[in-house]
DNA sequence: ATGAAAGCGCTAACAT
DNA sequence: ATGTTAGCGCTTTCAT
């Protein structure tokens, strides 16, 4: 077994200055100090690290409901990368699934093991902000707004408005909408702010959707591939859709491909993301910068646990219309 | 200060009773054992959990290059998500950077973190092979084999070699590659290994490569459409191009889109991965299952976590060639 | 600021 | 299976 008399001996001082050393206790020599440090650590005697006394894990918690969907990739790179040069580990929790999704929270094994959270797009219940708060833990999100956390998200409702926009100058009156599934498991916001930023331009722009013209559909390819086949089989044709997301508008491009339609000359498309692949499908969109948004989330979080009475902050960053050539003139 | 034997005390037993069944060792009656552990939860005596006893975190550590690329993504989610059932944590080490690459190792940091470790695609030197043999955890590779750890990956060479052979059944003769970049930070076996796959294809065909038909690009989009571009300005082009990944295949097509070429009429393209936008781009290429490598990465994990002695175990997941729009017959 | 020595809490050895 | 006792390592007190 090795002890402090043994560092004692090597150091050249007595176990009570090692004592004092090791502990970070005043009166001691800060060159003494180093002095026992080394001679401790070339013993290999096991030093407590000072994380340990102020309570730190120096581990930030990322919760998330993907971890591998474009999305949520990106935002968690972000953070990643952030808190990498700050020298903070990141825990992964996701809960896609409702099997657990209280046991999260309830147990307070996350608060021994973590000094912050940073959650990404999952709107909680009343219930879940509660025991959030009351954990009383640096927390940001990504991708919404609450007031009582730092978040930093886009403002959707106006990037739906600038789509939209851009559809109405090319001219274009039938325009159709692929939306977010509101019968998802839990409510995205997202879904209704896009399509209330759709709604308003079409209203001052004069137009009415039509009913025909909006069909639903999950964020991904496969279901908007099949919502697409089924506003294809309708009767009354868009000349122009607006997509919620990128990945719809791919679905709805492969759909189109079966149909024998093609992209600008008989339906345009507009998406929503500007997702990795949008330039290879040559699709107009918006544009959020989520790595960006990841990066940002875990700034707020760093100041936060730098100075832990910085205000709450909410931000908004600007997204982007890409033109290309998914949508065109009518 | 509370101790051990005001807990003697209100148990009515004697200090080195406390002392043995607070550690848990033999020779305590069971009910004596209760009977003290209640007292020492009465007094607010800080037992450390059984956890800590047995050296257990219940979390697994990730070490991984990337975070947010398709494969990494894809591989991290398979094994989030066999985790997740079995409610163990996962931690995220990331190091794409050269710094910061020896200190995970050397800190002991991470042996006090961690049950076991996954790693992805990592070759590492001899060095951190040592450095990782010495933490002595559980330890499974993902993507590469080394005798020394259980590992999951696909056949490299024998992928290559049935995209080729594709190729050559099609008919083509003057094919070309568009290889890793051997040049890299670390050195992908991968790169190196469905190139030698390739290369032995066409030498059982009787065909030779001709070194204009060999670019190097990076395994992402961008410097795949540069390499491409630097290919088609070439005389002699190939008819058809074996492509080391399928976002490797993307860059080519966007060039070749830009030079006024057609996919499989000018040129025939095979992807290899069996990336997620791969339809949507009417990709022939090699499918690899990704999720399902980090999930079976993830559950020899679980087993050598509930069997230590459980023997290390190298795996081959199968390929699959899928022939869609970008290969056709000569 | 440091050391000598007493004190304290836990553990290990031995006894029953 | 439990108590007694000696011992060990760290801390605290007090002296310099």
């Amino acid at each position: 077994m090795i002890g402090i008399q043994e560092i004692a001996i090597k150091a050249g001082v007595s176990p009570a200055t090692v004592s004092r050393a090791l502990r970070g206790l005043q009166h001691v020599n800060e060159q003494t100090r180093a002095k026992i440090f080394a001679a401790a650590e070339s013993l290999g005697y096991p030093i407590e690290a000072p994380s340990k006394q102020k309570g730190k894990t120096h581990t930030v918690g990322i919760i998330t409901p993907y971890t591998s969907r474009w999305y949520f990739a990106e935002a968690i790179g972000g953070v990643e990368q952030a808190l990498r040069e700050a020298e903070l580990d990141i825990l992964l929790y996701n809960f896609s699934q409702i099997h657990g999704r209280e046991k999260l929270f309830e147990s307070k094994h996350i608060r021994e093991r973590v000094d912050a959270l940073i959650t990404i797009s999952l709107p909680p219940t009343e219930e879940e902000f509660n025991t959030m708060l009351s954990l009383d833990l640096p927390i940001a999100l990504i991708g919404l707004h609450r007031p009582e956390f730092s978040s930093v998200a886009i403002d959707d409702y106006a990037g739906a408005r600038t789509a939209t926009q851009h559809l109405v100058d090319l001219g274009h009156k039938r325009i159709g909408i692929m939306s977010g599934e509101h019968t998802s498991t839990w409510q995205f916001p997202v879904t209704q702010n896009r399509r209330s930023g759709f709604m308003s331009v079409l209203e001052a722009a004069g137009l009415t959707l039509n009913p025909q013209h909006e069909v639903f559909a999950a964020f991904d390819i496969d279901s908007a591939e099949r919502a697409m086949d089924d506003l294809l089989s309708r009767k009354d044709r868009p000349t122009a859709i607006f997509c919620c997301s990128d990945e719809m508008a791919y679905g709805a491009m492969l759909s189109m491909r079966r149909h024998g339609l093609r992209c600008p000359e008989d339906i345009s498309l507009i998406g929503y993301d500007g997702h990795k692949m949008a330039e290879f499908a040559d699709l107009t969109t918006i544009a959020q910068p989520v790595r960006t948004l990841g990066e940002m989330a875990a700034w707020s979080i760093l100041e936060k646990l730098h100075k832990p009475d910085s205000p709450t902050k909410t931000l908004n960053l600007p997204t982007t219309l890409i033109v290309r050539g998914s949508t065109r003139q009518l």
